[in-house]
DNA sequence: ATCACTGACGTACACATGTACGTGAAATGC
DNA sequence: GCATTTCACGTACATGTGTACGTCAGTGAT
C-alpha cells in the first residue's frame, strides 16, 4: 500500500492506454486513444507527465523522445479504484453493487452462463 | 437525462447522509455522517449548499433554520456514478466488473447463494 | 542550408473540490 | 436581560483537474 495519489478521470484514459501498449512515447499514446476521443497532444503529454509525477508511471528519454512505462499494475488501479466507489456507494459492501450490475444495468445469455460458472467453481472451493 | 454536474466524492458523502434521513437540518445531516468522519459543520454546510446548486438537493427555510430534501433518487445517483466508472474503467462492459467484485474482492457463502437465486430468476425471465 | 515538422518542457488558466472561517442575527440558559 | 450557542450566508484559499499554448531544439525533406 504504497497509496499514491488517485487517478483522476482524464489521467485514467490516459493510463489505460498506456497500459496497453507500454513502452510507448506520448504520440503512441495518444493514437492509442479512442479515435472517438477528442484531445490534443500536449493534454496527453500532461496527463503522461502527472501520472509520473504522482508515481504511476515511468518515463526515460531514449535519444530525442520520452518514452513512458507504467509502473501500477492496471490491476491494481482497478481494484483501489473499485474499492473506493464501493466505499463510498455501498459502505464497502460488495453485494450491492453486483446486484446493482445485474438487476440495473442487465446482462446477456452469455453472461449469465459465465457466471453460472463462476458461482459453480466458487462453490465447489468453498465446499474444499 | 437531465444530465445534473456530477457529485463528488465529498458531496457523496453528505448526500448519502442526506438520503437517509431527508428532509433534514443542516444539523441532523452532519449528525448523519459516520462518527469516524471529522469534519466541520460548515463543511457539510457547503456541500449541502453545492448540491442544491448541482441539482441534487432543494432547501427551504423553517423558520430560522434550512431544511434540505433530496431532489434526485439516490438509485439514479447511483446508476449514473456506476455507469461512469464502468465506462472509464471497462470500456462500458458490465461483466469484467462483476467478474472483477467476485473473484478479486470475494463474496461469502450467503452473496454466493443470494447469487445464484438471482441468476436463477433472471435465467426464468430469459426464457419466457 | 533552409523550411516544415515534431517533441520536450515550462507555463497558463478557468473551473472544481475539500475544507473552513468570520459576521451578524436569532434562540436559549440562567 | 446578558452571555452563550446556533445558524445562515458570504467568502476564502490551497490544491486538483481538464485543457492547451508557446518556445526552443533536433530531424527529415528539398
Amino acid at each position: 500500500m504504497v497509496d499514491r495519489p488517485a487517478i483522476s478521470k482524464g489521467e485514467m484514459e490516459v493510463a489505460r492506454a498506456l497500459w496497453q501498449i507500454a513502452p510507448a512515447t506520448v504520440r503512441e499514446v495518444f493514437e492509442a486513444l479512442p479515435a472517438a476521443r477528442s484531445i490534443d497532444f500536449s493534454t496527453v503529454q500532461t496527463y503522461l507527465r502527472r501520472l509520473e509525477i504522482k508515481g504511476h508511471a515511468v518515463s526515460k528519454l531514449k535519444g530525442r523522445v520520452r518514452v513512458y512505462s507504467a509502473r501500477t499494475r492496471e490491476r491494481t488501479v482497478i481494484r483501489e479504484t473499485v474499492n473506493d466507489l464501493v466505499q463510498r456507494l455501498f459502505d464497502g459492501e460488495t453485494m450491492p453493487l453486483v446486484r446493482h450490475l445485474i438487476e440495473d444495468r442487465g446482462i446477456d445469455e452469455a453472461s449469465l452462463a459465465e457466471l453460472r460458472d463462476l458461482i459453480d467453481r466458487l462453490d465447489q472451493e468453498g465446499q474444499k
